[in-house]
RNA sequence: GGGAGCAUAGCUCAGUCGGUAGAGCAACGCCCUUUUAAGGCGUCGGUCGUUGGUUCGAACCCAACUGCUCUCACCA
């Protein structure tokens, strides 16, 4: 039977029953459980209120079972003819379906096989659905369809609900853990004139009112650091933020990511304050610090080995990063290794340092690992080491290969910052893309005066996705950006629109 | 941007050698008071992603296009 067919029937239902003066899409309707709380119940309570999606049914004639479920939890009900009268039954038979809500009121008990039900005294309709409900033991498995229509994923798959649940719970105890240690949330732009605060391509678009290019952020970091300029000694917020590159399995354009700044600390107080953060809220939300995951179980015990990432490149490579002080000799060195990097010829040493490290050494970091002491020019926005000149106070936290958390003593000398702005600038104007600009505004800001701060940015899809064993971001992301379908209505008004409309253009146009 | 793979009923999937399509679930009709993938009997449901080509004949072979997935490059 077609869907249009079904479709029909059930509008059809749906006229039954308002020619019987019942409402198939009620106002209100009050409960007393959820599902999750009715189904921890005692036997034996009456006047229990639940209500829910109708999910599964299994009907014995003059009587009937059915399950209700929400993204919490699901309660079994039952209706029996008997009980309800043999209207009442048969209205319920024949007009309601699986995927309707409907609310029920009656008193629990077990049934033959001990499974507390609630047996409903009444029932009532609480929305009809028109489309046939995908089927029952396998959920969605195209992924076009999970992603493009996430609820009928949602209703069907327990694994991404437990997915999107712990992603709640996870985001909720990272708030509780930053507001007991202190932190302030605030918010900051997502529209910026100057894209700032990472080494990224941004989203440009036109502000109309001001007749002026705006950016998308890349991050919140500059604004941040101003709320510190402005006594909140202790910030966070969870940004989501823009970049326009690469879309993989590890990478999406568009995504979230927390950001805390704390006055007075520095990069080692930051690293031991996020080893005690992420072990409290992870075994919080997963109940465990052994996470399990496809490419091996992922242990958050520690404590987390903390390595020098110089020391590392040259344990893999035999290559001694600081004594080539220069970008022609670092590439000879290469050479020498016989390591290929793409475009190294038109890399800052910087840049080539990274591409070292994200070729050699990342890929074979797969437990909770920070990494520290990276070349200061990598780092426009850290603090340099007292000791060392060369590197920064830095370090990020790497599991299964992903880059987790970016952290460190932060750059509050206004001189320096403006002479490392300057270096950037100049590698920008040289063709490096992701090189960061020149922001005035900024450095005027930290003229004002900052104390000493570490700060930090962890990727929120990334560190879920990890935790709940999802190899694809868009796994954790409730409604990733897809390319619109041909025929589709919205190609239809993006055609239509067609030149008129050209809000956004590509950083690159 | 390069490469590879996938697209069949509302959903999950079969479809042999090229001979105009099949199951389960869902839906519809009937039976059934303890199921939880309930069960039994019956019925309906398809422009095989789109457009071309090859062929007497295409779900199947070829090409292009669209979408998705993986991968390389780039990036967090």
């Amino acid at each position: 039977m077609s869907e249009e067919r079904i479709r029909e029937i059930k509008i059809e239902k749906i006229q039954k029953l308002r020619d019987q003066g019942v409402q198939p899409y009620p106002e209100r309707w009050e409960r007393t459980h959820t599902p999750e709380e009715a189904a921890r119940l005692e036997a034996g309570l009456a006047a229990v209120r639940v209500c829910g999606r109708i999910v599964s049914r299994r009907d014995f004639g003059k009587l009937t079972f059915f399950d209700l479920q929400d993204v919490n939890g699901r309660i079994q009900c039952s209706l029996q003819r008997d009980g309800i009268g043999k209207e009442s039954y048969t209205d319920f038979i024949k007009l309601v379906d699986v995927g309707d809500f409907v609310g029920i009121e009656g008193e629990t008990y077990h049934t033959k096989i001990g499974q507390l039900t609630v047996r409903g005294a009444s029932w009532q309709l609480l929305g009809k659905m028109l489309r046939p409900m995908p089927e029952k033991f396998h959920a969605i498995s195209d992924r076009e369809i999970r992603y493009r229509r996430r609820y009928l994923d949602l209703i069907t798959d327990e694994k991404s609900r437990s997915r999107f649940r712990l992603r709640r719970d996870f985001i909720r105890a990272l708030r509780h853990g930053l507001e007991q240690a202190g932190f302030d949330e605030v918010e900051t732009p997502v529209l910026q004139t100057k894209p700032s605060g990472a080494l990224a391509t941004p989203f440009k678009t036109h502000h109309a009112a001001l007749d002026m290019p705006v950016y998308l952020r890349i991050a919140p970091e500059t604004y941040l650091k101003r709320c510190v300029v402005a006594g909140f000694d202790r910030v966070f917020e969870f940004a989501r933020v823009f970049r326009n590159e690469g879309m993989d399995p590890s990478h999406l354009q568009d995504f979230t990511m927390l950001e805390y700044y704390a006055s007075y600390w520095n990069y080692i107080d930051n690293m031991d304050f996020t080893e005690k953060l992420l072990r409290d809220v992870i075994e919080q939300c997963t109940g465990s610090l052994q996470v399990p995951h496809a490419a091996g179980e992922i242990d958050f015990s520690g404590p987390w080995p903390r390595l020098s990432l110089l020391e590392l490149i040259e344990q893999k490579t035999g290559i001694a990063v600081e004594s080539c002080p220069d970008v022609e000799s670092l590439r000879s060195a290469l050479e020498g290794a016989d390591i290929h990097i793409d475009g190294a010829s038109k890399m800052g040493r910087g840049a080539l340092v990274d591409q070292l490290y994200k070729k050699t050494v990342r890929p074979s970091i797969t437990q909770p690992t920070f990494i520290t002491s990276h070349p200061v020019d990598l780092s426009p926005l850290a603090r340099r080491n007292d000791e060392k000149p060369t590197i920064s106070d830095r370090f990020q936290l790497v599991i299964h290969g992903w880059e987790v958390i970016n952290a460190y003593s932060e750059l509050v000398d206004p001189i320096d910052q403006r002479q490392r702005l300057e270096e950037q600038a100049q590698l920008n104007a040289e063709g490096d893309d992701e090189a960061m600009v020149m922001d005035e505004d900024y450095l005027l800001a930290m003229e004002h005066g900052m104390p000493p701060i570490s700060g930090w940015g962890m990727g929120i899809d990334r560190i879920v996705a990890l935790l709940c064993g999802a190899e694809n971001l868009r796994d954790v992301v409730l409604f990733p950006l897809l390319k619109p379908e041909e025929g589709s209505a919205v190609e239809d008004a993006i055609l239509e629109a067609g030149e008129e409309a050209p809000a956004i253009e590509g950083a690159g146009a």
